[in-house]
DNA sequence: TATAGTTGTCTATATCAATAGACAAATTTA
DNA sequence: TAAATTTGTCTATTGATATAGACAACTATA
């Protein structure tokens, strides 16, 4: 069958810039596979005639996405594909930052970026099950992949019970491996709610993105076995980077 | 806690004009409840000075969200918030459209805007285990939530197996229901993949969205108990109105 | 070695996006 | 009723976005 093309789907005056638009539909086309890496893309008056604009337009996209590492343009030969696809984030039961990305990366590690101990919020507070304003271990980190941003989450665990994980997630790099030394060998998924939304300044810095770039938004739970809840989370992920793959819980 | 604002992440020359970001802030604010429902948001001049805006700037925010629906102005009065958070909904092993929202509207139904018989696309045939190129059946439908579409989705069945399917969704406007016509009376979510992009200029149309709107994407397997796959599908929701929860598969 | 095809750079122009200030119109409050 | 608060409208200016055309620089190929 012949893809639905969606060079008709440009939308001006939308608060959205076209060269943006155009970036995402590149960006789009190379993720399902439309431009094979190494590649070379369609020429940029091609381009312009595909998505109805001018050249120069499709000059912008380009030169942000060269920008973003994803092409790169030689003057006279063509613009190329640089990245592969979207790195395919397993999303279940037993959701493991290094597990989950074995096989389509050579390298990934997790960053401790900040910890504090803090009051929990209303929503920390039900995630976890404790009392607002309760003492909580706050861990910021950042999951890198092949030494590119992946990442970005805040954890939130109960002071009393895990003092000192903060410690242990610097020396380990692992939430896995800082919750054992708790005596928590296994933890599940209890609950993932997902959203997207543009990123901002902050998501911008920690992913290393280019503005106007989407992020996907991850609220999750984890519990012990027996369903005490251990953990509650907050991760972003870079969209035109990361696809989420829901697995059996 | 305080929850860390976002009033100094606005990004300028990011494809993404400001009026845009800020409206995606308000609209992020009402999801999370920030702006309860009904309440009057701060004035103007206090979301400009917030957000690091000239008062004008938050009027183009106000105004692209009035037009959609969200806020409701009244000189002299202040503006107010019309919608309520964002639909849950939910995916697991057994994603069922009406019964997910059930408790979160009082009305739901999905509407059958096409159906054609087409060759399987390599994705396709993939997905339903078939030869690239065998006929399938593809319904392109739209999930409607007390008369708002918060679903756009693409389905596609075996031609041979599933022959008269469309005939079987117009007349009862639900999967199930039909696929229980070719005696298929259960079935599960076998994989789910999910990403997030910018809404195409169908999307606006099918979603009644404003151009700059984030979509999210679903792409799935449906299977019968025994593991034989039925039904590939893509959907997309409007961001601004959904949220995803994941439950266990 | 021409020639065609491609990216890079420049100038010019029109429209959109954002800021700034002033004041009108409507509502609430003192 | 008067004052304060808030949204609505207008004018003006600046910078970013998008279009248009011309030509230079580089590469591959006939």
């Amino acid at each position: 069958m012949i893809e639905r093309h969606e060079a008709d789907s440009i939308e001006r005056r939308s608060g959205v810039s076209l060269w943006r638009q155009i970036a995402d539909k590149i960006l789009h086309a190379i993720a399902i596979g439309d431009f094979t890496e190494n590649a070379a893309l369609p020429p940029e008056v091609a381009l312009a005639e595909r998505y109805g604009v001018n050249r120069h337009t499709v000059r912008s996209a380009i030169s942000a996405l060269v920008q973003e590492g994803v092409l790169r343009a030689e003057q006279g030969r063509g613009t190329f594909v640089l990245s592969r696809k979207r790195l395919s984030y397993p999303i279940g039961a037993r959701t493991r930052f290094s597990t989950g990305l074995q096989g389509q990366t050579t390298e990934r590690h997790i960053v401790l970026l900040a910890s504090s101990v803090e009051p929990a919020s209303q929503r920390v507070a039900e995630g976890l099950g404790l009392a607002k304003g309760a003492d909580v271990i706050r861990l910021e980190t950042r999951g890198e992949a092949d030494g590119r941003p992946v990442s970005r989450a805040a954890g939130w665990f109960e002071a009393r019970r895990f003092a000192g994980i903060d410690a242990a997630m610097a020396e380990t790099g692992s939430i896995t491996a800082s919750l054992a030394r708790f005596g928590i060998d296994d933890y599940l998924r209890q609950s993932t709610v997902l959203s997207a939304r543009h990123a901002d300044a902050a998501d911008l810095a920690d992913l290393d993105l280019q503005p106007g770039a989407i992020v996907l938004v991850t609220v999750a739970v984890n519990v012990t076995p027996d369903g005490q809840p251990i953990q509650f989370s907050e991760s972003r992920f870079p969209a035109e980077r990361v696809e989420l793959k829901l697995s059996a819980l």
